[in-house]
DNA sequence: ACCTGAACACCGTTCAAGT
DNA sequence: ACCTGAACACCGTTCAAGT
């Protein structure tokens, strides 16, 4: 469909700079924000840079290793901007929120956390929980558990962000589309599904991102309650 | 590399029954499971069932539809087998370790539940958590946000489980490969990582099947803490 | 109605050839 | 050293042709 030869002023013509890592991932960044997932191919990620699709595997060893590069890249920078907040429970909760908008932003970035496990972007993460813990006074045998909880919540909001963000948007808006949601499930069977039926009239008007810090809340408060309250005389 | 034609016994040659969507789904469990989400073509299945690759699309519109099918078989399969357990707490634990079990056996699932959102595996997590939440008499406006934090709790440790299994565990087993990572945590700078070098030498020790549960715990402490206990004069 | 398998469009990746 | 772009292997999907 489209003309391969730009003969327009279309200001993709020639590249003025030479190649390199960081304009890759700069490019790669803008094909995923702009376009999603899908959109990023070596092909199409050559033509805005102007070159041949096998030239970036001078500078990327492969598909897999750009996108780790390109979340890295977000996340550090997201991270970077975080403000200091001495106060443990709020440190938590700004980290969460700020996680939770980066990938309003950049949806692809949730699914990337469940390709190579461990990976830099996985220990930003990590770090930045387990700090306020500490500080919290949680005790050492229960850093880990109470890290990983964390860590695993806001993965899981994530990657369903990130599912949510790949929906076909442009045909309905949002409201529309947990509308109709909302509907189909207030049509299920009463005796399967009397959950689903029940919370199906609060689809419409919830928000995310409160509901996102009220599963931050109660993790933290089932923290407070296990760890950091004299425990009881029984057991 | 393998012969595309076999002339030894080795019970493929040609299909007794016809072809049917219930076989189809079968077949792609047993590849997915044996060999991987990668592993899955419609050229490898073809050939597994002995047709054409475009015989499966008589019955199966694509491959997300194929792949939606197959997770709803073993979820399904999986919540049926559901001991009934009237203490609501229980209840819940009981599902979120089905399903951490199930992930293990069939560790592509994990990353299926973001895909499609609102899939039906989706909505039978969602009445398996809601239904116990209502009997432990969690107010009406807060079961949203705890079914909410629950689901995404499991489905960010499903995610990691899923991508784990994708690590290459033929090389090293899982005891080697913890030691690994752990030894690589410890190496990292104290200044930036204080806390991920504090709790690598917890890593090769710990258990994910019992780390999961304490967090499922937590979740629900914080539920107690929040929503099923008399409430301070406070706020 | 159901199946076959070649063909199409599109990928990630490689590599001989250029500068 | 860095880039180019054709070529390779492999996909999901389609479809004319068979039974």
């Amino acid at each position: 469909m489209k003309p391969r030869i730009k003969t327009t002023s279309q200001r993709a013509g020639r590249r003025t700079d030479a190649l390199s890592r960081e304009k890759i991932v700069e490019a790669a960044i803008g094909i995923l924000d702009a376009e999603g997932e899908s959109a990023l191919t070596f092909r199409t990620l050559a033509a805005r840079l102007s070159t041949g699709a096998g030239a970036i595997y001078w500078h990327v060893a492969d598909k897999d290793e750009l996108l780790a590069i390109a979340s890295d890249h977000v996340l550090t920078r997201t991270f970077d901007a975080l403000p200091q907040e001495p106060e443990p429970g709020r440190a938590i909760r700004v980290l969460a929120l700020a996680m939770f908008d980066m990938i309003d932003i950049h949806p692809w970035i949730g699914t990337q956390f469940f390709r190579e496990p461990w990976q830099l972007s996985m220990l930003l993460v990590v770090e930045g929980i387990g700090g306020p813990l500490q500080r919290m006074g949680v005790p050492d045998e229960a850093l880990f558990d109470c890290g990983s909880a964390l860590l695993s919540y806001i993965l899981g909001v994530a990657g369903q962000n990130a599912a949510n963000a790949r929906l076909p948007t442009k045909i309905m808006d949002r409201e529309a589309f947990l509308a109709d949601v909302a509907d189909r499930w207030s049509k299920l069977d009463p005796q399967q599904f009397p959950f689903v039926r029940r919370i199906a009239e609060q689809l419409p008007g919830h928000e995310d991102r409160q509901q996102f810090v009220a599963g931050i809340d109660l993790i933290l408060a089932g923290i407070e309650a296990r760890y950091l309250t004299a425990p009881p005389q029984a057991q």
